[in-house]
Formats: structure tokens, C-alpha cells, sequence
RNA sequence: GUGGAUGUAGCUCAGUUGGUUAGAGCAUCGGUUUGUGGUACCGAAGGUCGCGGGUUCGAGCCCCGUUAUCCACCCCA
């Protein structure tokens, strides 16, 4: 047996009463936000069949290729292990929740739903600032129309989001689309004839990655950041050129859809999206006053994932926003206002402390406790035995704003002090009554 | 997966050119005469200096390995 202390696993952490403060108010603000655009939550379980992340996501993307965390079936015996044929932790909800479309039945009429969800996820990465293997995401997916106006309702809603946590005006939405499955192929078959040239023969002055991406997904080369490689993408074909008339217009819809909110989009070429599920509209949510990590949401549509999963052609849009860097974005912004947080702030302190003079008072003193917890006081008392001055400390520390006092003398006639803490001002007040002056007291 | 930094009490950190029983602040517990408070004062408890080797008369300090954490790259939320 080993004698190393137990720790949480890499990439993990615990969330400590004090950590959930700032934890459920990014919940409740998300809750918020997507119900006032009549978004209702649905909750898809945390693992699923492996192969549904493989055929959504892309074999090919890094998620499922060296992402996943996966567990294999029980009851093949002997047999190597087959994580192909098992289950994975989610790694996002989208295809989760699009499989949940289908299965729900849905999809045979494709009638708008428009859900949302905050749930963790789990990616099998290195962990670092901002990154970690479990995660929380809070995200919205619209399924139905293919209206441009959706896209913006879903845009709109992320920036709600960041909008109500006390993030100005800065905002940034940076808007692409991936074309029709069509243009993407035309496009594909442009981008190989114009890159050819760089990676034929033996050598090539693209990075190792780069000539990965080259066989396995064209789209990711206008992705690299090294130097060299950036130089030369220049003069690549653009899906722009090769895109239909119907996913242009939409692409123009969806911009003059988000002048019509407020929102000047600024187009960026360069978000692809890592997924091999986004179709039209791909947008990420910044804040450029962050710098490197600005990018605090991403999302787009993905109208052919719906059919994917076995269901009816169906539209779909959403975004998905991470809880890790928006809870970063916050500390540095200084945010949230003290005041946004104060009634769970509250939440963790009691309203009553309940002090106990002698040994022979301790099980009156629970019970009338107990009472007042049962009328939704949040009362609390020491189980210690400490002095009556040490217990006086106790209530002090506690933050409770008053404070009962029973003794041998009270217990006898029925009665209890009771104490304002802040005032310093105390008075003995009949027990059976004591339940209606603390409600009067702390105005409830 | 690649690279860099770090690992001393529950937490945040000191620890001089390697030299006797490893320190502080905060937190915890107790006390300052036992029915009245977050201050102050006194005291206690708490560490195999990440782990394993090595060098040395002697290592928290030097070397090697290992592990963990953090950071960067990759990619993403």
C-alpha cells in the first residue's frame, strides 16, 4: 500500500463552499439569460457510446483524436481493449444533445426547440492556465429554422451572458462561415491544387503540423500560426469565392441581423472551428482587452449533424461558452460587483447563533434551534461545549446578526435573550415569540 | 505530445558561501478567574524540508533520477 496522500486527479479541482459562490452565479446568470430568450435546460448524461463523439466531432479532429476519455465495454474478456467500441466522457454537449433531438423524437417533425444546458466536460489534455480535464461549459442549441435570425438570437444570448457578469461594451463578436458540405468540397479540391506545390517532393517549408494537416484536413493549414506558414497561405483560395448563393445570403442576413441588436460583426477568415460538425455560421465571442486570451465563447451552425445522428435534416445553431476562462476574465476584469454576489455570500453565513450557558441547557437550546431552522432561519450553535465567552466569540466570527442566550434562569421561565449583535443591545423576550421577532428583525 | 520553472507546517512564504534541537505571518486549539463578542496579551499543537539515490565528516541547501504542480507551445472553452 502506498502512504502518498490522496490528491484530486490532474486537471481536476474542487469547487469549496467558497469557490461555489462565484460558481452558481455564472450558473444563475446563464439560467437567466437563456430563459428570457425561452431556452429551457436539458441535462444529457456525462458519458456516451464512443462512436457518437468519433462520427460528430470528426475522427480527424484533435478532440476525438487525442482528446477523449474513454473507457472500455465490460465483458470482453481476454480481449484487448477495444475503446472504440465504449464509452467516452463527453468532451462537449452538442452531439450529446443532438443525439437527444433525434432520440426524443423530434427530428421526425423538426419542430424549433431551443435548449440550454451547463453541465461539466472532460478533455484528456496537459492542463494549464485556463485548461483544465473537467470543465463546466454553458451553452444554448436552436434547433429547426435555418434563419439568420436564429443565429443572432444565439449570438445575442452569449453576449447577454457577459453582458449581465458586468463585461462593457468591448465586446467583440468575430463572425465566418464554413459554407454548404458543397462549397466546402469545391473548396477543398482548390485549397490541395493551390498548396500541392508546398508540400510535394521530399522536403517542405511548412511545419510538421502542417503537412499533417495537408492529408488529413486542408481547411486546418489556414489555421497554423508560424511564421513561415502564414506567409504562405497568402493568395489561398477563399471559400468565399467558391460559396453558394444561399449560404451567402445567409451570411449577409446573419451579419445585418446583428447590426439590427447592436452588434458591429467583425469578419475573421480565420475561425474554422476545430469540428468537423459547423456548417455557414461560425462565430467566437471576444474580449480583446484580454489579450492572448480573449476568446470567451464559440459557436455556429451545424445543419447537417441532426441527419448525422440518424434524424431528419434539421437545422441547428448554438455556442458554447467555458466557466474556466469566463472565471478568469473576471478576475482580471475585477468582476463581478460585490453586490452581484452578496445574497450567496449571505447564503453562507447563519442569521442566528444560539449560545448555551450551562451543560444542562445544551438540549433545549437544540431543540428551539432546530425550530427555528424548520421556519427557515439559519441558525447555528456550538456542538463543542465551549465556554459561554468562547461561544460569544463563535457568534461574533459567524457573521450571524443576532445572537440567543439561554441559561438556567431563562429555561425556567420560558424566556431566551435575545441579542442584536451589531447594536449590542439585548432584552429577554419570551420563548413563543422569539420565532416572530427574528422574522420582524432580520425583515423577512 | 514538446519545452521551461517550481515543490520547506492546513495556507502564504523566510531559511545567509552545505555546519548543532528548521523559522515567521495567517488559520486552528487553549488561557487572560468560569453568563457576553470579532481587538489586545500569553501559551499550545502542527514539518521524515515531494519521493528515491549520490557527493560529503556533515545536505532543506550541491548532483542524478522520479513524481506532482504551475507556465508556455499544440489545440481549444
Amino acid at each position: 500500500m502506498s502512504s502518498a496522500p490522496f490528491r484530486n486527479a490532474r486537471g481536476t479541482r474542487d469547487l469549496l463552499p467558497q469557490d461555489l459562490v462565484l460558481v452558481r452565479h455564472l450558473e444563475r446568470v446563464a439560467q437567466k439569460v437563456a430563459s428570457a430568450a425561452s431556452y429551457r435546460e436539458v441535462r444529457t448524461p456525462m458519458f456516451e457510446e464512443t462512436r457518437l463523439f468519433q462520427r460528430s466531432l470528426g475522427e480527424t479532429s484533435d478532440v476525438v483524436s487525442k482528446e477523449m476519455f474513454s473507457v472500455p465495454k465490460r465483458g470482453t474478456e481476454g480481449a484487448e481493449l477495444n475503446l472504440a467500441d465504449g464509452y467516452t466522457f463527453r468532451p462537449e454537449n452538442t452531439a450529446s444533445i443532438a443525439r437527444a433531438y433525434v432520440q426524443g423524437g423530434f427530428a421526425a417533425s423538426a419542430p424549433l426547440q431551443k435548449w440550454f444546458y451547463v453541465g461539466p466536460m472532460f478533455r484528456y489534455e496537459r492542463p494549464q492556465k485556463g485548461r483544465e480535464r473537467q470543465f463546466s461549459q454553458f451553452g444554448v442549441e436552436a434547433f429547426g429554422p435555418q434563419s439568420p435570425t436564429l443565429d443572432a438570437e444565439v449570438v445575442g444570448v452569449a453576449l447577454q451572458f457577459f453582458h449581465a457578469l458586468g463585461f462593457d461594451d468591448q465586446l467583440q463578436v468575430r463572425v465566418n462561415s464554413m459554407g454548404d458540405p458543397e462549397d466546402r468540397a469545391i473548396w477543398s479540391e482548390e485549397l490541395r491544387k493551390f498548396f500541392a506545390d508546398q508540400f510535394a517532393g521530399e522536403s517542405t517549408e511548412r511545419c510538421p503540423d502542417c503537412v499533417v494537416r495537408f492529408e488529413r484536413n486542408v481547411f486546418r493549414l489556414l489555421d497554423c500560426k508560424v511564421p513561415r506558414c502564414v506567409e504562405r497561405n497568402e493568395g489561398a483560395p477563399d471559400l468565399f469565392s467558391v460559396m453558394g448563393d444561399d449560404a451567402k445570403r445567409h451570411h449577409q442576413e446573419f451579419g445585418q441581423a446583428l447590426r439590427a441588436i447592436g452588434f458591429e460583426p467583425v469578419e475573421d477568415r480565420s475561425i474554422v472551428r476545430g469540428l468537423d460538425y459547423y456548417s455557414r455560421t461560425v462565430f467566437e465571442v471576444h474580449y480583446p482587452p484580454l489579450g492572448a486570451r480573449s476568446a470567451l465563447c464559440g459557436g455556429g451552425r451545424y445543419d447537417g449533424l441532426v441527419e448525422e445522428m440518424g434524424g431528419r435534416p434539421t437545422p441547428g445553431v448554438g455556442f458554447s461558452i467555458g466557466f474556466t476562462p469566463t472565471e478568469l476574465a473576471l478576475k482580471e476584469l475585477g468582476l463581478p460587483h460585490a453586490a452581484d454576489l452578496q445574497d450567496l455570500e449571505d447564503g453562507l453565513m447563519p442569521q442566528v447563533y444560539a449560545i448555551g450557558i450551562g451543560e444542562e441547557d445544551r438540549l433545549e437550546l437544540f431543540r428551539l434551534v432546530t425550530e427555528l431552522r424548520q421556519a427557515g432561519i439559519r441558525c447555528e450553535l456550538d456542538h463543542r461545549g465551549k465556554s459561554p465567552k468562547a461561544q460569544f466569540q463563535e457568534a461574533a466570527k459567524s457573521g450571524a446578526r443576532f445572537a440567543l442566550v439561554l441559561g438556567a434562569e431563562e429555561r425556567e421561565a420560558k424566556q431566551i435573550v435575545l441579542k442584536d449583535l451589531a447594536a449590542k443591545e439585548e432584552r429577554k423576550v419570551g420563548q413563543d415569540e422569539v420565532l416572530t421577532l427574528l422574522h420582524q428583525g432580520l425583515g423577512e
